[in-house]
DNA sequence: ACATTTAATAGACGATCGGTCTAATATATA
DNA sequence: TATATATTAGACCGATCGTCTATTAAATGT
């Protein structure tokens, strides 16, 4: 085990040795995503986030200057860490297109009963809370949707060309519906607290993918 | 016209020829219905919606004895109002099976554009937001999305029968897939501000009941 | 070495929200 | 005419939200 300060942060400016580190801007972080994709932004609330963390109002705005720009962070964070879970699966060259998919789909299906059903996605949450969000939000959600959605779309092209698909398939359309009906069937699988939309859904979509 | 009484309400009891009338829980509804659409439950401030109908805390409090109450009859409100709304068109013997199920698709279609993309469908946020909402929902919106389901479940399986789709389609199945597809188009279409999550998940869903 | 700057913690603070309560008002009813 | 009922009116309280100011301790510069 390496040196990791688990321990209480001290007051007053942290000693060189552990600089950059920033562990409560992380534990920040994480503890809001937890929250986020449980209630969404709205419903809640900084003082249970830092509750979460023991870190006083005072270190939060320390770190982000207000709420806003904090769930801000969270999109960024969110998509960072998703991004890059997406890409472990869709770029093992290992498998075929299609299986990494269905491995990303598999992955995600057992992340959502880890957590009981309790949480969703992040970037599906605020999406449809956009109504009451601040308005900024909506180009990073949409930007966020459409960097996931390309990758679903290439890793489609390569099944197509591979004649794992249908030779006319539309795969930019596809990997649009694919996410549509993913997002559709984590709110769902959060609200019967059970795995059946989310498998439904994908043995949909893939048997499809042959027509 | 009759003699709808838009007036202003008086104070005091309510003379009796318009009793059990209460314009004023209505309002209450459709004010409700609406904030709630837009921004979810958590969001929602009581005084923001007693304010768009100029109704004082202590009339709220009259009609409902908590929030939580209110919220319990906002979704039973609005499964009435929609499962009239579905009945209007899947009813429709005028029509194929299919194209009752695509009328209401383009209604709904209409009724995003209406209101500009701000308005989703309640239960699909309150499913979304379950996480921090009282548990008794859950129920709730569970019921509702299996009286939906079964709705959209009978008219695919005339259309079966007709010959219209498969003749091997599970149609409760596809039912459950419709659903959670279109509450996944609606709040994408919320986010992106367009039809297009709306159009194309439709398209992609009528597209594959032939194979 | 000491004053100043920087990094971080601590918690007070005002605004708002949900929910309750009492009072006021007007009609129905006995 | 008196009492009961239905509804409006809004003050009020405790909890919680997000912001802000003060405090503490290390780093840094001369």
């Amino acid at each position: 085990m390496t040196t990791t300060e688990t321990l209480k942060r001290r007051r007053g400016r942290p000693p060189k040795h552990l600089q950059g580190f920033s562990e409560t801007r992380e534990n920040l972080l994480r503890a809001g995503v937890e929250t986020l994709t449980e209630k969404g932004f709205s419903a809640a609330g900084l003082d249970e986030i830092l509750r979460k963390v023991s870190v006083p109002k005072g270190s939060f705005y320390h770190y982000f200057e207000s709420k806003e720009v904090f769930g801000a962070a969270l999109i960024q964070y969110y998509d960072n860490f998703f991004a890059h879970k997406l890409d472990s699966f869709l770029d093992d060259d290992s498998l075929s297109p299609l299986d990494r998919i269905k491995g990303f789909v598999k992955d995600a299906t057992i992340g959502m009963q880890k957590f009981e059903y309790q949480r969703g996605c992040l970037v599906g949450n605020l999406g449809q809370e956009m109504g009451a969000l601040p308005e900024p939000y909506r180009n990073l959600l949409k930007t966020v949707f459409s960097k996931w959605q390309c990758k679903i779309e290439d890793c489609l092209e390569i099944a197509r060309k591979n004649g794992d698909i249908a030779a006319h398939s539309d795969c930019k359309n596809l990997a649009f519906i694919f996410w549509i009906g993913w997002e559709g069937a984590v709110l769902r699988a959060k609200l019967e607290q059970s795995s059946d939309p989310l498998n439904s859904f994908a043995d949909y979509f893939f048997n499809n993918l042959n027509c």
